[in-house]
DNA sequence: CTGTTAGCGCTTTCAC
DNA sequence: GTGAAAGCGCTAACAG
């Protein structure tokens, strides 16, 4: 594999001057530049970008690090990151933390291999993130809040998205509001919930311990949900799903069951994925601002790459999204 | 920020031994080992990944090289993919082609960043792809076939798949058949075209230019080339869609005009993408093997890694999935 | 404008 | 077991 040294050689050059042409420097004259440049040709050279980045100390690349990289759900948000690094001239990546401390995640956050970084993802623990965080490493983190000079947080305010969310059902007469669990160790389940329970004691219901019904966000645990409230012989009024994709899970159980949505039971999601627009029935749900964030999280990137000092909390809001299930 | 050096400054021993007892090597006395493991916390020393890389000419990741990281149909794919590079203790990352020869798929493509890549992306030409080809960087190709003995592409078979989609609609007793197409530039486009005609023909059924109205492959393309078929005032049998999202804007469109899928028309789409399930009505479609595709795809990134020889294309099969849009 | 050269941080050979 | 030193491919300061 052809270097620069080699290239340097048969243009009949020095490294630096190869170096300078190849990086289109006006430092070089036409002549030696096309000279360069043809030799470069002949020999197929392909620059190493990783000696350039350590020489460098500097990526020009920001990572994206995520639960899991075939979710659907990070469509919008991938698109608001993706769009402010092209506006910046930086590379992005998008990794996965699947594999705990093995993960790729874990690999790019330790090991100097971006400039700076932006998290989605559960299963990464604070403690891996309070690690690398250090100087001149700007790290954005979009699930939690963390307490550390170098970690930003954007978050949605799922307080409020739980309490609208229910306070919906109320208003169109509900007074029965199951609330089918995300995983427990999870901020943003723990938020809806808590929304929840602050628009229930508002219209002065009485919360049973009976309706909060556990699941784990997958399409899967929001059937079974659904079926366990089904075996219990006692539809309740309405049904707040902690997200979509449970939402979506129990509709194809209720489907199964013969039981109309909304006719026989309300039910109201949180996310809005795309996907939700398209179910039957259409699913009334709680949007959350996902371009927004991603756009926002990279600006913050960039700004603390710049060196400017910025606030340590961004809240953004949540929107009540009606269509047809409630 | 602490470099291998302080740490074996501090630990008191060479950088030698600190970079033994760093990556655990058996070279080296427990004593000694936790001398440096302790100076190393106490430094918050994080190894430089990319100077190891760089002296190791390995990078242990695998770039997956997507036209859009956003879409959500990369989703079992990716899995795919993914699952192989776990157990193959490599690391993935997914980049895009956003932003043609800026971008940074072509990035990582051009500068040894990475031991492999695997690409489905129409927005990288034919040409950065022959560029990046050199020997032992194994590339595997998902949305072409190249002659190059250097990448292998591994696709599935779209005349056939287009040919099932025909017949079937032909089957059930469909004369007129529309193909919504999609870009002209797209080889699968061409080779589900290709399929269609191909049925037509074998049934005896005389093809006619105006059934081929012009789309490319996003929702909104869809929907307008059913509004202009319908804008004609004269409602086709039937409606072959090159893929799904475009058979969504068209069902879309119909649903606007009153117009009852399947009672007034029946439609098709190709990709079998997850909202195509949930869609009204349920779409039939073609399904792609995607996560065997990505399966494959990495699998053979690995073989070639490894040196083995191998067959320089594959073909994978589609497979009808009969909802309820025909 | 062009060439010489140091050095980015790491791994590993070789000598002790 | 441990240490000294070479060198991966590149950039850029410096000298001419």
């Amino acid at each position: 594999m052809a270097t620069i040294k080699d290239v340097a050689k048969l243009a009949g050059v020095a490294v630096s001057t190869a170096s300078y042409a190849l990086n289109n420097s006006n430092k070089v004259s036409d002549h030696t530049r096309i000279k360069v440049l043809n030799a470069a040709k002949e020999l197929n050279y392909q620059k190493n970008g990783i000696a350039a980045d350590l020489k460098m100390a500097k990526t020009n690349t920001i990572a994206l690090i995520l639960g899991d990289l075939s979710g659907p759900y990070y469509s919008e948000l991938i698109q608001g990151v993706q769009n402010g690094c092209s506006a910046n001239n930086y590379g992005l990546i998008a990794c996965s933390a699947i594999g705990g401390s093995q993960s790729t995640a874990v690999k790019f956050l330790r090991e100097k291999r971006v400039d700076g970084a932006i998290i989605l993802a559960q299963n990464i623990s604070d403690d891996v993130i309070l690690e690398a965080a250090r100087d001149g490493f700007p790290l954005v983190v979009l699930d939690r809040e963390m307490k550390h000079t170098n970690i930003q947080s954007v978050l949605v305010d799922n307080v409020h998205g739980g309490y609208l969310a229910t306070e919906y059902l109320i208003n169109q007469g509900h007074k029965e509001i199951i609330f089918v669990s995300g995983p427990n160790n999870s901020l943003d389940n723990q938020l809806r919930f808590e929304g929840y329970l602050k628009a229930l004691k508002e219209y002065q219901i009485n919360f049973q311990p009976v309706w909060k019904v556990p699941g784990n966000f997958t399409r899967e645990s929001g059937y079974k949900a659904t079926k366990t409230i089904l075996a219990q012989n006692n539809l309740p009024d309405s049904i707040f799903y902690a997200n979509d994709e449970m939402a979506i899970g129990g509709l194809q159980a209720f489907n199964e069951n013969g039981i109309k949505v909304p006719g026989d039971v309300s039910i109201i999601g949180y996310d809005d994925i795309e996907i939700s627009e398209y179910v039957n029935p259409p699913l009334t749900t709680i949007k959350q601002p996902k371009y927004e964030t991603g756009s926002l999280a990279i600006q913050l990137i960039f700004q603390l790459l710049r060196g400017e000092k910025i606030n340590h909390l961004y809240k953004l809001n949540t929107e009540l999204v009606v269509r047809s299930s409630v």
